[in-house]
Formats: C-alpha cells, structure tokens, sequence
DNA sequence: GCCAGGACGTAC
DNA sequence: GACGTACGTCCTGGCC
C-alpha cells in the first residue's frame, strides 16, 4: 500500500497558536506578536517528529482575507488590537513554509475545508490512507477506512479519529455527521440546525432513522409531540444547514500526492528568517538539522522623523513660496483655533515640498512676531490659487473651508491623502495618525499631547506647535508618494481625480452655504409633542398602574414582559426585544404596546430633530451647517452629521413637519432633483437583464411590470397587493433578502415568498447571473468594483463561516449597485456645479441625500435650473437604460414629495 | 462624571 | 440566521 498522506489544516493551527499565548505573546526583534508563527511551526515539526510523514501538504485558505476573518467572532471577542498582529503572520508563515520547501496548498475561491475534502477523495481513489489535522468537527464528516483526523489535544498529542473513535464517540457513524450536524448546528459557526434538537436527540433520531431524508420520510412516525413539531418546522433549516456543513471535494489543486513530498525539505533555508524573526531557538534548531550557520540579525529601522523649520520673516517666506513655484506641488495643512470649520480662524500654515522636510508659518503664536497676516495672505495665495501648482492635503475640505474665510480660494487640490487611503481599503481608518502608523510605521505626535484641554493651537509654545504642524506636512507629502501608487495599482486614479476630488471643493460650498431652518416653528412643535407626550406618559403609567422610564428598554421590558404577561417575540443579546415590530404584534392583545409606539415615535422626532436642530444654528450666519463625510461609507455613498441631514424625516405626517421648518432664504426656492429609481436603473444596467431594461425603457411602472412577471398576469390586471409584493421583492433583491425576510415583510407563508423568490429570478434570469458572477469575482479577487471603478475590499467572501459568507455575499451584491448610484450622483453634482458656475449663476446645492440634490435658487434662475439640472445629473452616466430624475420646486422642504 | 456598547429609529 | 448603507439619542454598566 502506498504511504499515507498528511495534511494539515494551517489556519486552525495559526489560530490556536495565537490564542495559546495571547496573555503573554511572543515577541520578536521588533516587538512583534510573533505568537502564531512560533506555534505553527513547533505543531509543524512536532508532527514530522511523531509521525515522520513522506508525504505531507500544509492547507491553506485562499487568501488571507479570509483569514482575517474567519477569526471575525474571536477578534471582536478580543477588542483589542490583536488581530491585526495576527494577519501579519500569515504571509510569514507561508513565506517559511516556502523556503523549507513544505508543500503548501491553495485554491483560489475555496477554503482548506474544501482541500481536505478533496484530498481525502484523491488519496481515497488511489487507495491511500490520509491523516487530516484539523480540530474542526465538521471534518469528522470525512472519516472513513481510509481517511483519519488527527485531532490536537491539550499537551501537544493527537488522537486518531477512526472510523471507529468516531463512533464511539459520537454515538453515531462519520457518515452520518453531516445530518448530525444538520440537525444540531452549531453556533460558533452559525448553522442553525433545528431549533429544540440537541446532540442527544441527533444521535437517537440519526440511529432510528439512519438519514435526514430517511428522518423526514418517517417524522409521522415519531410520537414524542414537541420533538415531532420541532422537526416539522425545522425541516427547511436542517436541509439549508446541511448545505452549510457539507465538505466540497472537488477544489482545483495539486493531484499528484508523489509530488506533495517532504524529501527536499530544507531546513537551512529558513535559518535566516527564523532568526530575524527573533526565534532564536527555531533557526538554531533548523540550523542544527541542516548544519547551516546561525546569521547575524541587522536591525530594521523605524521611519525617520523630519527635519523642521519655522518661518517668522518675509524673506523665509518667499524662500518657501518660490520653492514650492518651482516644485510645483506641496502639501498643506492649516492650524486653527477650533474645529468648528465655518467659525475657525487660522493660527499657522505647514508647508512640505519633500518626504522628511517641512516648515511652520504660524499667523499667530504666544510670544512671537509672526508675519503681517495680509502679506502672509497674498504670499500663500501665489502658491494656493494657481492651478499649476498641485496642492496635497489630509481631509483638505476642512482646510479649504477655512482658507475661504480667510480669504484664499484654493485652486490646484491634486491629492487628499484621507480619501485616497478611504478608497483603498474603506474598512480602515482614514486619520492622519492612523495612516502614519500603518502605511509609513511613524508614530505622530497626537493634538490632544501638546493641547491643553480647553486651549487653542495658538497657545501652544513655538517649537512644540512647529513640529506638530510640519510633521502634519510631512507626513501628508509621505502618505502621498505610498497611496499615489497604491490608487494606480487598484486602476482607481479616474475616479479619484475625476470625481472625489473634484468633489471637495463642492462639499465646502455646500457646507458652507448651509441651510436656513425656522426655529420658531420648530420651537412650537416641541411645545405640542411634549403636551403629547406628557398625556401618552400618564395613560401608560396609568395603565401600567405605576411610573418608569418609557424609553428605558430594559424597564420596559419588565413591565411588558413580567408585569403584563405579555409572550415575549424575539430576544436580543441583553433580553427581549421591544422594538417596532414586536410592540405591533404585542398591540394586538394589549393597550400598552400602542401607547408605547406612539411615545417612541414622537420622543424619537423630539429629541433627535425637533429639539436638536436649532442647537445646530450657527450663530453668525443664522443657518444650519451640516458636515459631509466623504469617506463616512463602504460603498461610496457620502453621509452627513452634525447634524445629520440625510435622515430628515419624511415618510409620515409628524416627521414632515420637522422638513417643514427648512426654508429657502428670502427670493429664493428650494429645488429638488430626485433620481427615478437610480439603484434599480443602475441594476438593470448592470446586469444587462433583458426584462427589467424592457420594463425602465419602456417607461412603464417598473414594479407593476415585475408584478406581471411574477404573477404570470396581464400588466393590466396586476392587483395593488401584488405590486407591493413585487416591489418588495424589488427591493429586497438589492439587499439579498431571504425567503424568511420577504415572508415576515409581507405577512406570507414563508413557502409562497420563497415561490415568489423563484419565480422572479426565473423572469429576471439577468439578474441571477449578475448575482452570482458578482459573488464568484468577489470571490477570486475579494473584491466588488462599480462600474467606474470604485473598489470595496470583501474581506469574508471566502469565510468558512457560512453565515459569514452569505452576509458577504450580500455586501459585494449590494455595494456594486449602492456604489454605482452613489458614483452617478457625485458625477451629476461636479456637472450640476460646473455649468452653474460656468454660467455665473448664483444658485446654490445645499444638500445631497443620496438620490437626490436639493438647490437653493433665487427666483429668476429657477426656469433656467430646472433644465440644467436635469441635463447635467440625467446625463451623468451613459446607461443602457435612461437615467431620470424628478424636479420640484417649493419654498419649504416639507412641500417636496 | 466619562465612555463604550447596545437598542432603537430615522433616512436612502 | 434571516436586508444593504449611514448617524443620533437614550440607557446601561464599567471605570475613575
């Protein structure tokens, strides 16, 4: 018989290793956590000790994104920051594993479940014995003659799961694992199972049984009433959850096994690695096995601070200026007096024109004779307001915003290092700080250091405040030469330079513009929701025959659930859930839930917007001045806060008050342009699916068209209940809604949402497609990308966690749509801004939510408005189906819609 | 008293 | 387990 075949499962042994140590990690030369690569190694070696395998391959997942987050429960477990120290070992460990010539397997799209899977049948059709180390009980599933698992014990043993062990210790066959595990699940890896059925009831059902199938052949048979209607319920669970559990055997990979040899291993060759590493032991003990000399460890160094300058003199001014002339770009960063952009006045500029040089040029400092701050002006604005002179900035809207209050109208912004590293990785933090620390290993000096609490920058002695400001600089010119090259390499330098940046500047107008709120009007208001509210507070306490806090949820839940005896409908992690849905179920059957609802809602518009807003009103001009956050999402929408104006009430009566109040200033209107549908138009185009591009270009009611589809009738005999199903299903499509979504959405069986679900990706077999080549791209590449390029990183796409993965699959789904319409309507504004400015008008875009831009425009442009917007955002993008939107004009924003 | 996290609710 | 993207408010509980 040929020589059996070891694999080991790579990622459960780095994670177990990190966590072995992760009270007292390993450290390295440079202070690393080197706790995982130390540990893989030592169960490496430990194996070929015991064991002295032939052949052997190390399984991998296919990339470490994965990895990152298989480790996704255990890394919020652990809120530290851990798991970052972890990823980084994984390169490592596999760049070990190549220089000691141990065979490492991966397979693109697929996880090492599946490679185990898939070598237990290769080694099984060639009637070799394989030993899979792998802790994971879903692998007990492949046990058979031939195949063992190994699993790892405390004390650094395995036991050898046979067919055998596996029986008698599970009390049931491997082969009948999978349904095992199909009826039990299991929540670390969120398999749901069926609900009541624990490992006990398995195992007996599973011995009666013998199958799943054969389970739900006979559940009429069983008289044990509770378990029956457990089975019963859970039947669509249990086959849904052995789809989850069931091992892939058929990854592409290395089928030869001779070739998975360990007869070239070369332990010299790792010597070096192990050493610079810091572990020392392991490159003496692989020296020793290969007779290699021990190397002499060079010291890596940190990065460089630079080298800084003040500038209190006209002549050293000029000096910079005319540098930065001929560089021809610099990076830039204003210090200020607050972080209130619209009233901050600057205290210093920093200026750098190369990595490791930078200077200060404060406008006012404590104890110095600065710089006369009009000729300061004119100086900065030959270097600002040319638009030759490419500027770099960290977060530049902010500095634009002051600049303009200042007096200086930046004109050359070429690179904002906040929304570059955004667009490279959006699940990343995007501060300077951070950015330091991670893309150049430089520690800054942090604001809250050097400032005292309740002080301003000016206050800051000179030489502390130079440095701190200049590194800013620096530190921005450094960012920039790394993020430039990473934008290239990600193919995203277009929309970069084409769209975000060019965006900043119309953020800052909107910003600064704001908008005119009435709050008398919303004063009133208050006064009538807390005459309601206190009337609402008395019936509850009343009918609750005692007095608590509505809004605490857990009081709540005492008086709903303990008090009245109400069924509790779902639980959260810290108890039952009292919101929304459950209070209108639980109002069936008593007062108080309605009560409660209707306090909720008006407390909610009271305390969020009625009484918030008007604390938002700047003092000088009179007006609300929201913040847009250009990297506030993964997917490339904006959002907005302080206060935030995207999620201004409007779909019932009480909330369109609260638009009510924002005016348009005296002459002047507000001007809404809404895109139609954008996010379905965008799906249609997308996916290129003949149907839905049928139903936008023929200009017929596109839900009412998927209606027809749906239900197989005449589009003239769709009823009102079956458009709203269909626009539903619509919508939920987008989000990549379940069966059990759409049932509970709908008030529907969960088989007739599920029958609902089928029938339109039969219709719409486009958009399947689209579906699945976008999941099988994000797959390959842990990526999703909008059509114009925009990336987001897709970091569970391969997850082994199952419910992880369908939760990414819905992201890289999603985030190609919502992206795509959030491109489209950043491009529609830099057109709407542009023509406006190029015909001199003097309307304004104050606010955009999402699908929809609102302008302020005096009366005798708003002929003119109407058509340039529809022309610049309907021609935003070039679709296969047309982009529409909707104009209306009112005087307040409650009168649009 | 401060802060982080959870629950909830508003928007698209 | 169950629908994507945000932000704000209130409450709670741990910490100082």
């Amino acid at each position: 018989m040929k020589k059996p075949l070891y694999v080991l499962d790579a990622f459960a042994i780095i994670f177990r290793s990190y966590y072995a140590f992760i009270n007292n990690p390993m450290r390295g030369s440079d202070d690393q956590n080197v706790s995982a690569i130390y540990g893989f190694f030592s169960t490496l070696f430990k194996i070929f000790s015991i064991y002295n395998p032939e052949y052997f391959a190390v399984l991998m997942d296919s990339r470490t994104p994965t990895f990152r987050h298989v480790m996704y429960k255990e890394y919020k477990a652990n809120r530290d920051k851990a798991p970052e120290e972890l990823f980084e070992q994984v390169p490592v460990i596999e760049e070990l594993c190549e220089l000691l010539k141990v065979p490492i397997i991966r397979a693109d799209g697929f996880e090492a479940d599946d490679l185990m899977g898939t070598y237990a049948r290769l080694a099984e059709e060639e009637d070799r014995e394989i030993y899979i180390i792998s802790g994971d009980k879903d692998i007990i599933q492949l046990v058979n003659d031939l195949v063992h698992v190994l699993k790892p014990e405390k004390g650094g043993t395995y036991t050898d799961m046979g067919k055998e062990e596996v029986l008698n210790s599970w009390g049931i066959r491997a082969d009948q694992i999978i349904d095992y595990l199909s009826l039990v699940g299991d929540s670390a890896d969120n398999i749901p199972g069926v609900r009541g059925i624990g490992a006990k009831g398995a195992v007996k059902l599973l011995n009666q049984f013998d199958t799943l199938e054969g389970l739900y052949e006979n559940v009429e048979s069983i008289t044990a009433k509770a378990q029956k209607k457990n089975l019963i319920e859970g039947k669509e669970d249990a086959f849904f959850s052995r789809e989850l559990v069931i091992i892939r055997k058929d990854c592409p990979c290395e089928e030869d096994i001779e070739k998975l040899t360990l007869s070239t291993i070369d332990y010299g060759a790792s010597v070096p690695l192990f050493s610079k590493l810091g572990l020392k032991r392991m490159a003496s003990d692989a020296a020793a096995k290969s007779g290699a000399e021990m190397p002499v460890v060079e010291e890596k160094n940190p990065a460089r601070a630079g080298t800084y300058c003040g500038v209190v003199s006209e002549e050293h001014l000029d000096k910079w200026v005319e540098d930065v002339r001929k560089a021809g770009m610099f990076a830039f960063d204003c210090e200020t007096d607050s972080l209130d952009s619209v009233s901050a006045n600057p205290v210093g500029f920093s200026i750098s024109i190369k990595s490791e040089e930078a200077c200060y040029i404060p406008v006012k400092a404590e104890g110095v004779v600065c710089i006369d701050e009009d000729i300061l002006r004119d100086k900065l604005r030959l270097i600002l307001e040319d638009k030759n002179i490419k500027i770099i900035g960290q977060n530049f809207k902010y500095d634009i915003k002051v600049l303009k209050q200042w007096g200086i109208y930046p004109r050359g912004l070429y690179f904002d290092t906040m929304i570059a590293a955004w667009m490279i990785d959006s699940s990343t933090p995007s501060n300077m700080d951070y950015l330091a620390e991670h893309y150049l290993n430089y520690k800054t000096v942090h604001f809250k250091d050097i400032v005292e609490k309740g002080k301003t920058f000016d206050t800051v002695p000179i030489q502390t405040a130079a440095h701190y400001a200049a590194e800013d600089a620096d530190i921005t010119f450094r960012l920039y030469e790394i993020l430039s090259a990473k934008l290239k390499e990600l193919n995203m330098e277009k929309i970069f330079s084409e769209v975000d940046i060019p965006l900043i500047d119309i953020l800052s107008e909107m910003e600064l513009a704001g908008i005119h709120i009435d709050d008398g009007e919303l004063a009133e208001y208050s006064i009538e929701l807390t005459e309601k509210l206190d009337i609402l507070e008395k019936e509850i306490y009343y009918l609750c025959g005692k007095e608590f806090n509505i809004k605490s949820t857990k009081q709540l839940q005492e008086v709903l659930f303990n008090d009245r005896k109400l069924t509790p409908i779902k639980k959260t992690k810290t108890g039952y859930s009292t919101d929304t849905k459950v209070l209108q179920e639980l109002a069936k059957e008593d007062p108080v839930p309605a009560k409660i609802l209707n306090h909720r809602t008006l407390a909610k518009l009271k305390s969020t917007y009625v009484d918030a807003l008007p604390r938002f009103i700047n003092e000088d001009t009179g007006k609300i001045h929201t913040h847009f956050i250009q990297t506030g999402t993964e997917t490339g929408r904006m959002s907005s806060k302080d206060p935030n104006l995207q999620n201004i009430p409007v779909r019932d009566e009480n909330g369109r008050r609260i638009r009510a109040a924002f005016k348009a200033s005296p002459g002047h209107v507000f001007v809404s342009a809404d895109y139609s549908q954008i996010e379905l138009v965008v799906l249609a185009h997308l996916s290129g699916d003949q149907e839905l591009t049928d139903a936008f270009n023929s200009g017929e009611d596109v839900h009412g068209r998927t209606a027809a589809l749906v239900f197989s009738v005449d589009p003239s005999e769709v009823t009102k209940e079956q458009r709203s199903i269909a626009k539903v299903i619509n919508f939920g499509v987008m989000y990549g809604m379940s069966a059990f979504r759409l049932s509970n959405e709908l008030h529907i069986p969960r088989s007739d949402a599920s029958a609902f679900i089928k029938a339109y990706f039969e219709k719409y077999s486009g958009i399947k497609d689209f579906i699945d080549s976008t999941i099988t791209k994000a797959e390959e590449s842990g990526l999703s990308e909008t059509l114009f390029g925009r990336i987001r990183h897709i970091h569970l796409i391969n997850s082994r966690n199952k419910m992880e993965k369908k939760g990414a699959e819905r992201i890289a789904v999603n985030s190609r749509i919502q992206g795509t319409a959030a491109d489209i309507v950043k491009i529609g504004m830099i057109r709407l801004f542009e023509e406006i400015q190029n015909r001199g008008l003097k309307s304004k875009i104050l606010l955009q939510v999402h699908d929809e831009c609102i302008l302020e425009v005096p009366e005798s442009e708003v002929d003119d408005i109407k058509i340039i917007v529809r022309e610049a955002l309907e021609g935003a993008a070039q679709l296969s189906v047309p982009l529409r939107v909707s104009i209306e004009t009112a005087a307040s924003w409650g009168d649009i819609h």
